[in-house]
DNA sequence: GGTTAGC
DNA sequence: GCTAACCAACGCCCA
DNA sequence: TGGGCG
């Protein structure tokens, strides 16, 4: 299937007659939709309709709601979606290399893709390409408004704004942009001067040990300890003068094995990279050779800060700072785990008034609480006042995050409400086992709590404290239900599961009552009580995190000491955030089975 | 981590 | 100019 | 009222 195909640039076009895109890192997909009949074709030709069945189950149920326009053709991505910014590439291709119809439905199940349309075509079984950019936006937004909000099958809008999307972008750090002309046409190929992608580059720092005269590639390396490591290879980005020069030296100086030719770190680089996957740059391209650096510095620790993009906007210091002596994690781990795991955290910051705890020189040095803001921090922390010229610490973006982070923050503590409001947001069971050997005690409450859930039609969650227990979360409607009544109903389940196995659940709140026993903390949840937000780092020894659970993976062999700053970022992007729903079920969440057993 | 009193 | 000291929470419960 | 608790 021929598509239109934007060209590669550097830099953003600006200007009026610009429209501008997310880039989704996927595959380039059209669909032709007909009656009974949906078809998904890559830009290669290449039938992908059988490895997309959940796409297909999508269209057939929604298929009443477009009648009026069919026959019709989406232009879009085909992706497994990360975040709303940030799709999956490693995800979809190896979907898209299954054969086995069972092992496709079992990947659409655990990762479903998305069908993000940017463009249509086809309508009533005729070509709109003539017709401007905008206008089929417009009718593209007009189709996907009968179809409604979905996942599934979804709609990437334009903006007017680069800046603007280019900063949500890097926060979520995506793939690029898409600069399309509005009042341009379809053209399928690369002969027209209308669509643009941007890409966002890491811009990382290696040398260049061999050059294979067979096909003009670089080979760049990186130190790992003493040793040379080789993560990708290089040819394109150079000017051409420069690039022969570079393949002089090598040919003259380098030692020759075959078609290559050798040479001891000594050449530096900067490199564009999409992605690090599996120690292997994709598409690297040069940016600049770096005459005045030493190779010394292109190390595997460097490479990693190179990858991990973090914001400018502050400085960052003592990157090198061991912050868990233990597992040997530095400050610059907890950067660039905050970093990374913003896009899944901030939800559950945001319009919150945090408690912190931080550790500035270290979990195992001295630390403190802190609620109130220091006056010298930022202008772009929003402050709520709180009386006294003190102010309430928030945390509504990357660049706040940070900030906290810089700071030595390892625990992010939030209230049940957000700011301005009287009600809880959700209703969380917290379960304390005395210790983590009696972690299993946890897991057996939380599948106790949940069958009682169950048979109350709530929807609920469940992530690690990161330290010794787990917590439980019902998601509530907006203002459905005030502490009061979440105070009952909390208390009730508490006592109903003490009762249940009292031998091995207790809500005594000294401890030296509780007799190895866990704790159902009920207490816990009220107004201006707080809990440790989904994804927080822990001032353990291990760097444990707060992590956010499937429910079937309570269950024996379940430990806090799994999740940490160094696994929790791939497990999350590996298997999705369970709490990705959650939003939703808040919505959805019928809660007169909790107001019955209440009053 | 940032600020400030004291040397 | 440097170092060291100082600062950075709070609400509830019950003996 | 202050120590335990989270
Ligand atoms: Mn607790
Ligand atoms: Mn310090």
């Amino acid at each position: 299937m021929a598509v239109m195909k934007p060209i590669a640039s550097l830099d953003i076009p600006t200007g009026e007659e610009w429209l501008y895109e997310i880039k989704y890192d996927g595959f380039r997909c059209v669909m032709h939709w007909d009656k009974d009949s949906i078809r998904l074709t890559s830009k290669n030709g290449k039938n992908l309709t059988e490895s997309f069945p959940e796409i297909v189950e999508f269209c057939s149920e929604h298929e009443s709601t477009v009648a009026n326009f069919l026959p019709l053709i989406l232009d879009g991505e085909l992706v497994v979606l990360n975040t709303d910014y940030q799709a999956n590439f490693a995800l979809v291709q190896q979907r898209g290399r299954l054969k086995d119809s069972t092992r496709i439905k079992q990947a659409a199940e655990e990762r479903p893709a998305s069908f993000l349309a940017f463009d249509i075509i086809g309508l009533h079984g005729t070509s709109i390409e003539k017709e401007p950019l905008l206008k089929r936006k417009e009718t593209l937004a007009t189709v996907f408004q009968q179809i409604g909000k979905g996942k599934t099958l979804s709609f990437v809008p334009g903006h007017s704004n680069p800046k603007q999307l280019w900063d949500i972008l890097f926060d979520h750090k995506g793939e690029g942009l898409i600069a399309k002309r509005k009042n341009s046409t379809y053209q399928v190929g690369k002969s027209h001067r209308d669509w643009y992608k941007i890409k966002n580059w890491r811009k990382l720092h290696g040398f260049l040990t061999t050059y294979d005269s067979q096909n003009n590639y670089f080979t760049v390396g990186i130190y790992q300890g003493d040793d040379v490591t080789e993560i990708g290879k290089c040819a394109h980005g150079l000017r051409e003068t420069v690039f022969a020069t570079l393949k002089e030296l090598f040919l003259t100086n380098g030692e020759k094995r075959g078609a290559f030719y050798h040479l001891p770190p000594a050449i530096c680089a900067q490199i564009h990279s999409l992605d690090l996957y599996k120690n292997e740059l994709r598409e690297p391209a040069f940016a600049s050779l770096l005459p005045h650096e030493q190779p010394s510095t292109m190390t595997r620790k460097r490479l990693k800060l190179d990858m991990a993009m973090l914001p400018e906007t502050i400085e960052l210091t003592n990157t090198d700072k061991t912050f868990w002596p233990k597992p040997g994690y530095t400050k610059g781990d907890l950067l660039t785990y905050v970093r990374e795991i913003s896009p899944y955290m901030l939800p559950f910051l945001k319009e919150r008034a945090l408690t912190i705890i931080r550790s500035p020189d270290g979990v195992e040095k001295d630390f403190f609480y802190q609620k109130h803001l220091p006056e010298y921090a930022p202008n772009f922390i929003e402050r709520i006042p709180a009386g006294d010229n003190e102010f309430l610490l928030t945390c509504e973006g990357l660049d706040s995050l940070m900030w906290y982070a810089n700071h030595g923050t390892v625990e992010y503590h939030i209230p049940f409400q957000k700011r301005a409001s009287e009600y809880p947001t959700e209703i969380v069971f917290d379960l304390d086992p005395p210790d983590r050997n009696s972690f299993p005690l946890a897991i057996e409450a939380a599948s106790l709590l949940k069958e009682l859930l169950d048979q109350l039609n709530l929807i609920s969650f469940v992530k690690t404290s990161g330290n010794k227990g787990l917590q439980i979360y019902i998601p509530l409607p907006e203002q459905s239900m005030s502490y009061e009544q979440t105070a009952l109903f909390t208390q009730a389940m508490a006592w109903t599961i003490e009762k249940a196995q009292p031998k091995s659940f207790t809500t005594e709140r000294m401890k030296k009552n509780r007799g190895g026993r866990l704790y159902i903390d009920y207490v816990q949840h009220g107004k201006d009580k707080t809990i440790i937000a989904p994804y927080s780092t822990r001032k353990t020894p291990e760097a444990t995190v707060a992590t956010p659970l499937f429910w079937n993976e309570v269950k024996d062999g379940l430990s806090p000491e799994q999740f940490t700053i160094h696994n929790v970022p791939g497990r999350v992007k590996k298997l999705g955030c369970p709490f990705s729903d959650y939003q939703l079920a808040k919505q959805k969440q019928q809660t007169e089975s909790i107001l019955t057993l209440i009053t």
